[in-house]
DNA sequence: ATTCCACTGGAATTATAGGATG
DNA sequence: CATCCTATAATTCCAGTGGAAT
């Protein structure tokens, strides 16, 4: 017998788990009608064949940002396509295109124009993506929206060239996406002058709406009658602590379906939701763990050899213990700062700056914010 | 108010990869 | 092919800052 005739015919509590998954755009989004009202209200605009305003998006993660950006996206195509227009929504990831350089040349294969990587300077990239709009195929102006999810990201590495470079581009609408309400800091003057924003804030959704958001999911991925009563509201509640994260709590209901599955269970108990909150965070720590860089990675060793000793941590000290770790293969000491807040970024440690006084300076304090066991799991599996 | 030191922002440097050019 | 460029990421170097003890 085929292996995978076998497994597959193996009992599960899923009809199909692919609703579960964040990615998945369903046909309507509840409790985000008011949102995407908002976006449509602008881009509207493109289906007179004008170049809508720029527009932000903020929100916490797990609020809807991106799945009302892109159902918006959708709903605003079948209108164009309908009334025969060249407008075109194109959807950047900043994580994955983390430059101006590396934005403006993937915009240009999406629209079909080949651009490589590297070699070219930003210039000839730019004056390729510029003539786009001039020899517009179809006889008709092209109107391009660019959507820019977690924008704060590239501004942060790469400062706001590419807004600079988008707003003097004619034809063409911004609408960014941010965790942060500060992402504009890192923009400056000449540019934001230019970007007349309209902003729209996501609330977090409440443990009410999240139960709302996972029925209808769930009615979609699980056979009838397998959920037990309060694994819905437990999966929301749970969720809803985590600063109302959507993403979170539908997580939380396919990991507990699929432990329901690894046990041979024809039900998911309310027990398997709690369990799969500890799987979920034990698998984020190891995830996060394994793709550091290795001279990060020294530099939680030294945390947790100092930890282990119960001493103080100041910067000074683990520097110290890092040089040990590292021998020979050391990095400077304003470094390590920046690991430092790294890591306190990903939430792996906390630090408070106290000072001193006179002649001792200021030092960080450093608590390390995760089980030691752990913590000791994922190094040794890194 | 001064002072001293560890922290911090940013410019400069180094290393690397890949295209253009002759 | 060798040579010259550019983009980008990682790191170092250096000139400030902040703030409680003096």
């Amino acid at each position: 017998m085929n292996i995978f005739e076998e497994l597959g015919e193996k009992n599960t509590v899923f009809k199909c788990k692919k609703f579960l998954d964040h990615r998945f755009l369903p046909d309507k989004l509840p409790h985000r009608e008011e949102q995407i009202r908002s976006v449509a209200k602008y881009w509207i605009e493109a289906l007179n064949s004008v170049t809508p305003p720029d527009i932000t998006i903020y929100g916490k993660t797990g609020t809807g940002k991106t799945a009302v950006a892109k159902f918006t996206k959708k709903q605003l195509l079948q209108m164009a396509k309908d009334k025969n227009l060249n407008v075109r929504v194109e959807y950047v990831r900043c994580t994955d295109y983390t430059t101006e350089y590396q934005v403006i040349a993937h915009l240009c294969q999406q629209m079909g124009q080949n651009v490589p990587y590297r070699g070219w300077t930003k210039a000839e990239v730019i004056q390729s993506f510029r003539n786009l709009f001039k020899k517009n195929v179809f006889g008709k102006d092209l109107i391009l929206i660019i959507l820019l999810d977690e924008i704060d990201i590239l501004l942060k590495n790469d400062g706001d060239g590419l807004l600079y470079t988008l707003t003097r581009t004619e034809n063409v609408a911004i609408a960014s996406i941010s965790n942060y309400v500060d992402f504009k800091k890192f923009i400056k003057p000449r540019v934001k002058s230019s970007l007349r924003d309209r902003e729209i804030v996501f609330p977090p959704y409440n443990a009410q709406q999240l139960v709302d958001i996972l029925e209808e999911r769930a009615a979609l991925s699980f056979r009838d009658n397998v959920l037990n009563d309060d694994v819905i509201p437990l999966c929301a509640a749970l969720a809803a602590k985590e600063e109302g994260d959507a993403r979170y709590a539908l997580d939380l209901l396919r990991t507990s379906g699929e432990l329901a599955d690894e046990k041979c269970s024809d039900i998911v108990f309310e027990d398997y939701v709690r369990e799969a909150k500890d799987h979920i965070e034990h698998n984020k720590v190891t995830d996060i763990i394994m793709t550091l860089p290795s001279q990060q990675q020294k530099v939680l060793e030294s945390l947790l050899y100092l930890t282990k000793r119960k001493e103080e941590i100041t910067s000074g000290r683990l520097y110290e213990v890092y040089k040990e770790v590292s021998k020979g293969d050391s990095v400077s000491y304003r470094r390590i700062f920046d690991f430092i807040n790294e890591l306190e970024m990903l939430g792996l440690i906390s630090t408070k700056t106290i000072s001193r006084g006179r002649g001792r300076g200021r030092t960080n304090i450093i608590d390390l914010q995760c089980e030691i066991s752990l913590l000791e799991d994922a190094m040794w599996s890194a």
